[in-house]
DNA sequence: TTGTAAGCGTTATCAT
DNA sequence: ATGATAACGCTTACAA
């Protein structure tokens, strides 16, 4: 290994001296300048960044935390491409990602001390989870660096508009004429599950549809939460129903089928997330979406701002808009939408 | 920061005894074990790892790396899945995973350096990769430890029976009357393609059915390359289509019924991976099972002992055995599968 | 069994 | 503008 030593001494100056033209620092004079900086290329010199960090306290490695009891639902699109975000934004910044994966309930403790205590990670971002989360709560306690995606009290945090989505979704649902209209949601711990939830019933609030309790059935998450919900909902006749996620809107569509009803025919489905699963399904999901991507760059955008020291403004709390996205299971196409929309605009409306 | 400097002079011992203790190394009477310990303990003292790792030149952390071609892959669930149990091997074996996704192109070499050379991570698995892959030639000239996932000569790998698992699928197609069977593949520069490639061609040259090129069309991987290669296949006719991964399954199925074909009964459809989106699609989808959270698993052990200085064996490389999983888009149900096997059982071969 | 002391490769403070 | 020198927190001969 090549150090800061042998450069020094083939540039003939001190440790010191190689170690500012190294940190771009000023006060050195341009020809010395010029002779390390050939003293490095004839060397090939790199510099150590374990020795580094030691002595200034940074690693420049950020984590992204997935709490325990969102470790089943990793193969959920949603989380490949909220990585992939956050994992371009540490590219672009000159950070490592760890990914840290809560799988053994038991070994929680154990794991989050290993990773965040003393380790090598200096921030993390903490994926959806819900507030009593014992992550959460350890996170806040230790006053690490951290911004979570999705709203969390006491946090920073970038968010999505899931009220608004939610209420776009569920008025799409009643424009289209629909009336009997259930949801199946997420946990209902965590809090952006209870903006949808909110969005939908004000959604029907404010057409003057009464909200019933039994149409609101919780899946989960999961694809298999979702088909049990819908084995609930079915007996009520549901005419349409607004799920909070596409893979539950997945396994709603393939319960639907399996009871024999037809979709959008017999009973309307709208999805939320637009992940690429949703537009293979058939027929193609309508869904409210959301900027995966964006939301996993900001999260670390924001964090390593918050390292670097940058950006010590207020207002650290971001909130991204959705968007509809009409395709065929809610009982119209694309092309009909855009049309019906131009003769006779529909209020979409929703907080963005 | 509390260091062992601190809980050595609580201990009223030297800072040598104290590593000791920590280190679990033999030697140190067990009444100044204990009372080191219980300094320890008083103080919360936690090792530093940074410091630690100056010293000793190992991090524990390893990287699962994503070459540029496959970045835009990453949202395929196979990913995630592999991930997890890559995560999870980490966890068991007290390392930490840094996620690095080369999707920079321009910044290949620069990403590259920064991770590896002279980084955090000691070593590396990385991800079904082409053999011409400039990560692949970068990370054996550099002679960094490192772990394939899929065969790839010149490294230790782990792989599954592709060749096996290809053929099988073929073979079902064929025992179910097909004889007209394209295929769709992922770019032929990868192995495994090769190797699915093989499977496939064999099954039909057992079967006395001449091979023909046109029913070959490479699909990238992609939902929207295995659209593309049905837009070139359907002119052939064909009866049924082996397609090389799930993904590009779905994506096949989506074409097919924009063409107003029905699966299976105008074309059947096999895939590979047997990711959760199979057995969402509308049909199920017939499809090989690879072992993915398995690969990752082993794929880090594997890296794991090669770095902690187990293992020094010679034959380094798993190849994990598959399985067909059949649902309906091959035209079968599952149940009739069973029923059909047992009055005349089908060979189902390919090496495990 | 325990302590002393020399690293590990940087950065940072303070002279010069 | 440059150079000594002391950290940073730990491990590890080597000595005692």
């Amino acid at each position: 290994m090549v150090t800061l030593e042998d450069v020094a001494r083939l540039a003939g100056v001190s440790r010191s001296t190689v170690s500012r033209v190294i940190n771009g620092q000023p006060h050195v004079r341009a020809e010395t300048k010029a002779r390390v900086l050939a003293a490095v290329e004839r060397l090939g010199y790199r510099p150590h960044p374990i020795a580094r960090s030691l002595a200034t306290r940074r690693t420049k490695v950020v984590s992204m935390l997935i709490p325990e009891s969102l470790t089943k639902l990793f193969s959920d699109q949603f989380f490949a491409i909220l990585l992939q975000g956050a994992v371009h934004a540490c590219n672009t910044r000159g950070y490592q990602m760890v990914l840290a994966l809560f799988d053994d309930p038991r070994r929680q403790e154990e794991l989050y001390r290993q990773l965040l205590q003393n380790g090598y990670v200096e921030g993390a971002v903490v994926a959806s989870a819900a507030p009593d989360d014992p992550v959460i709560q350890a996170l806040r306690e230790d006053g690490i660096p951290v911004v979570a995606v999705g709203k969390q009290p006491g946090l920073p945090y970038v968010d999505v508009n899931n009220y608004g989505g939610a209420r776009m979704a569920t008025e799409h649902l009643l424009s289209l004429g629909y009336r009997r209209i259930a949801t199946i949601t997420g946990p209902l711990s965590h809090l952006h599950v209870q903006d949808r939830l909110a969005g939908y019933r004000d959604a029907l609030k404010a057409h003057g549809i009464p909200y019933e309790e039994e149409l609101v059935v919780e899946g989960g998450f999961t694809e298999v939460g979702a088909m049990a919900a819908v084995a609930k909902l079915l007996p009520l006749r549901p005419e349409a129903i607004f799920v909070q996620s596409d893979t539950m809107a997945a396994g709603v569509m393939r319960a639907l089928r399996s009871h024999g009803l037809r979709v959008p025919e017999d009973v309307a489905v709208v999805g939320f997330d637009d992940i690429p699963l949703a537009s293979l399904l058939d027929p193609p999901l309508t869904t409210v979406r959301q900027p995966i991507r964006l939301l996993g760059f900001m999260a670390v955008e924001l964090l390593v701002d918050l390292l670097d020291g940058h950006n010590p403004g207020p207002r650290e709390n971001t909130v991204l808009p959705v968007e509809l996205v009409v395709r065929s299971s809610c009982g119209i196409t694309r092309k009909q939408f855009l049309e019906k929309r131009s003769e006779k605009p529909f209020p979409v409306k929703g907080e963005t």
